[in-house]
This record gives structure tokens, C-alpha cells and sequence, in this order.
DNA sequence: CCCGCGGTATTTCATCTGTT
DNA sequence: AACAGATGAAATACCGCGGG
């Protein structure tokens, strides 16, 4: 009768070569310590005996380093890994950590805190996305801990940027420049105080701009309607509560079957996602796109630019967004806070 | 309270080479 | 013969935590 086998481990290994841990272990990870011929002996070994490299909870044990760096997402994990957007940065971060010899931990800061907080301890290092900053959430994580964020920041870690002001003032400011538009009306993402979706009253208090970065988008936005002699305070809005084309929809389609003479004529929206729910909805109630109704997004997503309209839209650099917080975190870029460039992408939604 | 899990980083030690 | 480096390998300390 064998008994139960256990896991042959370095220690094994060591002793029945006659070589201390260290130069097993040395073996396996820095082959300069070591002579060849021992080496190639130690491998071979331990290719007999079935055992399969040093175990890597005991080498974080040890070292403190996992390798591993965790996204920490404000939204959930099944709609970032949807979303063009998030998806794309998702995807310039992990381009870095594979060629890095890094792997992602993905977390969700909607999931149960206690559960987020254990996962997280053995991160190496975070990058938080899109989330609105708690200092609950900050002081769980592990102390010393490095940290990048993403369009938002963070006191005392450094912070990856764009320019939504002035990009979405250029944009409105070009939207309103082609040709007169009387009714213009902005459709916001997530930007009351209380959750809605549908029509912004003077009753909604605002999320202030440190709560969201869409509202460094209305205010660019703002000061184009005033460069163009607008009363902003008097241009309807409209508030969704998620980027995605269920919730979007019913907003729109509240918009886009109003009566004729109030209907807006100008959707200055905050995401492609809106702007490309618009296009949709409007082309199936037979509305002309741009003449009846124009349209501007926010993102520069693909399918935005792979149809026919074209959206007229402000494209970031999700990816870019990723690989530079990637880098950061692993040190391979200068840890300071950066703002990246948009580009306006003048297509056939809004001329 | 302290040991031991399975490892690694760092320091220390023992030999080997080559030079005067 | 005496000794300085160079080199390969071992000794040592330590990681956080659960269980005796």
C-alpha cells in the first residue's frame, strides 16, 4: 500500500540530489548562480521525480510579489468586459502585463467588499477605473500598495487623463458652427446626484466634477452654447444611468418622439453609445440624419466609424489609456499624472 | 505562543586560478 | 609560498498565517 503521494516539493528534490534549497531553487530561477552541468543535473532530476517548478504561493510567501496586478472597475465585471470602451483599455493594459510576465486580476468595486478586499491583498499593484474614489475602498487595500487611476484621481497616486473639457467644447463648438441649430439638447451619462433615467429637472442636483468626469464634459459643452450666444441653463437634458443600448433606449426614444416643434434638432451626447442608440432609433422613425436631427458621441468606438452615417464623435485612445497605466504601475513609465490627446473625428452625423 | 508550510534574497564560505 | 580575486554553492533569515 502507497501512501497517499504528496506533492514532491523543492525541499524533496534538494535532498535526494544532495544540494542545498537554495541552489535548487536557483536552478529554476537564476541559472548565472550556478554551474551548467548542476543545473542541467538538478533539471533532470527534477523532470524524473515529476516535479513541476518552485509553487508559486510559497514564492509570494517569500518574495511579497505575485505578478499579479488588479483592475479594480467601477462598473461590473460583465458589462467592462462588453463595453467597447472599457474593453479596449482592459486590452491595452493586458497587452503590457503579457509582455511584461504579469497577469490581471479584474475586480469589480460593485462586488462585496470583503470579497474585493481578499482578492485585492494579493495584487502587486492597482489601476482603478472609472471609479468614483471611497476612502472605505482605498484604506482596504493594502497599505504602500502602488496605484494608478484612470480619469479620476486619487490623492497621492498618480492619474491617467484626457482633455474632456475642451474636447467636448470643440466638438459642440463645431457642431453649432455647420449650420443654425434652434433646438439643441444634451444627453448626459450618469451625471445626477440621484440615479435617472429621463428628463433632468431643476429638481436633480448634479454630481460635482470630482464625482464624474462627465461633468468636465457639460461644462465643455456649457461653454459652447454660451460661445454661441445660448442660454445653457435653458438647453433640456437628458440623464442615463448606464452606457449600454437597453438602458439608452427608452431615454432616446422619450426624446425622439416628442412633438415635431419641441423635438431637439441637436443631441450633444456623452458617449457613442448614446449617440449610436440615437442613430438608430431615429433612422427607424424615418428621421433624416444629419438634416433632421444631428448628432455628436463621445469614445470614438469602432462601430461608430464602420457604418454608414459616420458618427461626427471625439475619439480617446482607450488602449493608449490602458498600456500607459500599465506602465506606470510596473514602473516602465515615470509615475506622474498624465493627460492624454483626443481627436475630433468630423463624421457624417452632424454637418 | 510558536512552529512549520515551500520557497527566495542575501550573506557567507570553500575552492580554484593566477600572479608575484 | 603567499595571497588576492573570482567563482560556485551553501547557510541563514525570513515571509503570513493556521493549527497544535
Amino acid at each position: 500500500m502507497s501512501s497517499p503521494a504528496r506533492r514532491i516539493t523543492l525541499k524533496d528534490l534538494a535532498r535526494e540530489l544532495g544540494v542545498s534549497t537554495a541552489t535548487v531553487s536557483n536552478a529554476f530561477n537564476r541559472p548565472d548562480q550556478l554551474s551548467p552541468a548542476l543545473r542541467e543535473r538538478i533539471l533532470g532530476e527534477a523532470k524524473r521525480l515529476g516535479y513541476r517548478g518552485p509553487d508559486a504561493k510559497a514564492r509570494s510567501l517569500r518574495t511579497g510579489r505575485s505578478r499579479i496586478i488588479a483592475v479594480i472597475l467601477a462598473e461590473s465585471l460583465t458589462y467592462s468586459l462588453n463595453d467597447a470602451v472599457s474593453s479596449e483599455f482592459l486590452s491595452g493594459v493586458a497587452e503590457v502585463l503579457d509582455t511584461q510576465g504579469h497577469t490581471l486580476l479584474l475586480l469589480s468595486a460593485r462586488q462585496a467588499k470583503c470579497q474585493l478586499v481578499d482578492s485585492a491583498s494579493m495584487a502587486d499593484g492597482f489601476i482603478v477605473y472609472g471609479l468614483m474614489p471611497s476612502d472605505e475602498l482605498f484604506d482596504s487595500l493594502p497599505l504602500n500598495a502602488s496605484l494608478v487611476a484612470v480619469d479620476f484621481n486619487v490623492a497621492g497616486h498618480p492619474s491617467v487623463h484626457i482633455d474632456n473639457e475642451p474636447s467636448c467644447f470643440e466638438i459642440a463648438d463645431h457642431a453649432l458652427s455647420v449650420k443654425s441649430r434652434k433646438r439643441p439638447a444634451i444627453v448626459n451619462l450618469r451625471l445626477t446626484e440621484t440615479p435617472c433615467n429621463g428628463r433632468v429637472t431643476p429638481e436633480h442636483i448634479l454630481l460635482p466634477p470630482e464625482r464624474t468626469i462627465t461633468r468636465a464634459r457639460l461644462s465643455g459643452f456649457y461653454r459652447a452654447l454660451e460661445k454661441h450666444g445660448l442660454d445653457s441653463e435653458q438647453v433640456p437634458m437628458w440623464n442615463v444611468e448606464e452606457n449600454t443600448f437597453d438602458v439608452c433606449a427608452p431615454v432616446i426614444e422619450e426624446i425622439l418622439d416628442l412633438p415635431d416643434a419641441e423635438r431637439p434638432d441637436l443631441l450633444l451626447c456623452m458617449s457613442d453609445r448614446l449617440a449610436l442608440t440615437a442613430l438608430t432609433l431615429a433612422e427607424q422613425r424615418g428621421l433624416r440624419i444629419p438634416d433632421d436631427l444631428c448628432l455628436i458621441g463621445f469614445d470614438g468606438i469602432a462601430e461608430g466609424q464602420y457604418r454608414a452615417p459616420r458618427l461626427t464623435t471625439i475619439r480617446q485612445e482607450s488602449g493608449d489609456k490602458g498600456r500607459l497605466a500599465a506602465r506606470m504601475i510596473l514602473g516602465l513609465e515615470p509615475r506622474h499624472s498624465r493627460l492624454l490627446k483626443t481627436e475630433l473625428i468630423l463624421g457624417e452625423t452632424c454637418h
